[in-house]
DNA sequence: TTAGGGTTAG
């Protein structure tokens, strides 16, 4: 549109200058203020012209051309230098920030500018090149708060966690203010410490303790990120202490305390609080990222009406066009049990779908025992021109395990290079299982032998696994060797390889680990398992005796036993490892979580409603026998997933085929 | 000028 601005009723108002008197100047209507936005503005002078451009360049993504009008402005602005700065960190082009580096140093205005010593070290820390942020740093002639700041946060990036602390330390010995950032970058900093000499948790802990005495221990983003440090740590008893002593809190506090919950085991927890959270007064609403945190509580315990109630608020509040929302929402339903709709949200995302989204299905399938259809999602993938990423080879390999696909998984194990994607300890480890569960374990052995990399606890733990479902002692011990130093406080293992000596009727050596195990006081995990019923979740722990209800329940589970000894089954006390009397085993076994949950759901759910368990372990040998009985015995569809995989029981058939 | 929480696997 042009403007007659000769023209117009106003044409003293757009010039001023040229107007009479500037304390005449009646006051700007909307409509003059609209017009005066239109009026053309002189040329600016050469230099102000150049640095335009080299900002527009950059905005544009046409970086060459920027990079060398730069070397011949006369006058770089500090604006210029750090669009260019951001646009090389943004393209990862490490040699244009370091030629801006250049240019800066040889300018006299700016070469001291602490804003722009702050922006080099951003883009050298985005770029990877902490070397030359540390240059930055120790040459900068002028060291602000945003300067240190900028070095804590490039050292947390780098996972140099000591570092990061010993320069916490230096700005106490020379007296720079720390602020709040300063803290909240530390704390990243030592929880990504992975070549630390020190614990994280020390390093958190003195942090902390720091923060504390200068009194930032309450401040919102400090008290957050020290919420999340003991959450990765798994101390959650710390984190839940920080949570409740902090006098502001706003939704991303919240979330990160639910999310310390989910990530350590304790979904129940996590639900509870998000309920709390609802129902409390501090109008807090929440965003995609609670929704996606608790989603994945739903479905660590099975709760799947409170998943539903979520996807109904996911779309009521429009979260339905965030990919993340939606992976998080498909993985809820496949791990609840429902495939059908984990697939339907699947096909929901349409060409949004991400890496993420094609993993979620390849891995729902995996869980469910239906391998070939992951490999078959594996092929549309990469048919449709998407790259597997590390995760895909292990959900993929991991569906090829589940299901006995064993040449099938082979085949994907030796395309990995194809896809540039280098085998990493976790595919090892899921080789070492996909063989070592169909009995091939000498193979297993040979493919450990051969790794290029040094084994992971992981690796041999799978080889570990096999040996107890194929009862081989030897290389169960040889396995228990690595692990016993690799892995000193996990009983886990002790209990495997007691098992396989059990079961091999060594018995004085079942001795020895059990000593080992109460010497060292380790203890085994506590078996869990979850059922909704009602909406409302209930848990029930192993072999816990302070349950009221337990007696009811295992009486219950007792009497279909009685039928099913009539048809000659053993109960498996093979599992037991106290050394008790046959019939003392039995009852423990009669315990079990899995089993109490299915009494419960029976006496407490409808006549052919169908009972959906999770479970924290993998699913003992008698629990299987006797869910089967009972999925014949009572006509109910029983679904059990354990830390591995789904179980679909179904008039005495398991869907897992006895094979996990 | 800077900062805090999330999804897929084993």
């Amino acid at each position: 549109m042009s403007f007659p601005a000769t023209a117009s009723p106003h044409a003293s108002l757009l010039h001023p200058e040229v107007g009479s008197r500037a304390a005449a100047r009646p006051r700007l209507t909307r409509s003059s203020r609209c017009l005066a936005s239109l009026a053309p503005v002189p040329p600016p002078p050469p230099h102000e012209n150049a640095n335009h451009l080299v900002q527009t360049l950059c905005a544009n993504g046409r970086l060459a051309r920027a990079a060398a009008l730069l070397q011949g402005i006369p006058a770089p602005t500090q604006r210029t230098y750090e669009s260019v700065l951001l646009a090389a960190a943004r393209a990862g082009d490490a040699a244009l920030a370091a030629a801006v580096h250049r240019r800066l140093e040889a300018d006299p205005v700016f070469r001291s500018d602490p804003f722009l010593s702050t922006r080099l070290i951003d883009a050298y820390a985005a770029l990877g090149e902490l070397p030359a942020a540390r240059q930055v740093f120790d040459e900068a002639p002028v060291r602000s708060i945003f300067v240190w700041n900028a070095l804590l946060k490039a050292l947390a990036l780098a996972d140099h966690g000591e570092e990061a602390l010993a320069r916490l330390a230096d700005m106490g010995r020379l007296r720079v203010p720390v602020d709040s950032y300063s803290y909240a970058h530390g704390l990243k900093a030592c929880i990504a410490a992975s070549a630390s000499h020190a614990p994280a948790s020390a390093l958190v802990r003195e942090i902390h303790a720091h923060a504390v005495r200068r009194g930032y221990g309450l401040h919102t983003h400090v008290a957050t990120t020290l919420i999340d440090c003991y959450a990765k740590l798994g101390i959650v008893s710390y984190a839940e202490r920080v949570f409740a002593t902090m006098p502001e809190r706003n939704v991303v506090s919240w979330t990160a305390m639910i999310g310390c919950y989910a990530k350590n085991e304790r979904p129940g927890d996590a639900i509870l609080l998000f309920q709390e959270m609802m129902a409390s007064d501090e109008d807090l609403v929440p965003n995609s990222i609670t929704i996606v945190s608790i989603l994945h509580a739903c479905a660590g315990v099975n709760a799947l009406g409170q998943g539903k109630l979520l996807h109904a608020y996911i779309l009521r509040r429009g979260f339905d066009s965030l990919v993340s929302v939606m992976n998080a929402l498909m993985a809820m339903y496949m791990k609840c049990g429902c495939l059908e709709s984990g697939k339907h949200i699947f096909n929901s995302i349409g060409h949004r779908k991400d890496v993420v989204s094609w993993n979620t299905l390849i891995s729902g399938y995996g869980m469910h025992g239906l391998g070939h259809e992951a490999v078959q999602v594996f092929e549309d993938m990469t048919h449709m021109g998407v790259s597997p990423s590390i995760i895909t080879f292990i959900s993929v390999l991991g569906a090829c395990s589940h299901a006995g696909l064993v040449d099938e998984g082979k085949r994907l194990f030796e395309s990995m290079v194809d896809y540039n994607v280098r085998p990493r300890t976790e595919h090892y480890a899921c080789m070492v299982d996909l063989l070592g569960r169909a009995g091939h374990l000498d193979e297993a052995v040979e493919l450990i032998q051969g790794m290029h990399i040094t084994p992971s606890p992981q690796v041999w733990g799978s080889l570990l696994g096999a040996c107890r479902i194929h009862r081989h002692v030897e290389y169960a011990e040889m396995a228990c060797s690595q692990l016993f130093d690799l892995e000193p406080r996990n009983a886990g293992n002790y209990v495997l390889l007691a098992d396989i000596y059990a079961r091999a009727k060594l018995h004085s050596q079942v001795d020895v680990l059990r000593d080992l195990l109460e010497v060292h006081e380790l203890e085994k995990v506590p078996g869990r398992s979850w059922i909704e019923v009602k909406k409302k979740l209930h848990m029930f722990v192993s072999v816990d005796n302070k349950n009221p209800q337990v007696e009811e329940l295992q009486a219950l589970i007792g009497e279909f036993v009685t039928q099913m000894k009539n048809d000659g089954y053993v109960p498996d006390t093979g599992v037991v490892m106290y050394d008790i009397e046959e019939e003392e085993k039995e009852k423990i076994l009669l315990g079990h979580s899995e089993k109490l949950a299915v009494a419960f759901g029976l006496i407490n759910t409808g006549r052919g409603e169908v009972l959906r368990i999770s479970k924290n372990l993998r699913l003992c040998e008698d629990c299987h026998s006797v869910t089967k009985f009972i999925s014949k015995f009572t006509e109910r569809e029983i679904i059990v997933r354990d830390v591995n995989r789904f179980h679909h029981f179904r008039d005495g058939v398991c869907s897992c085929g006895d094979y996990w």
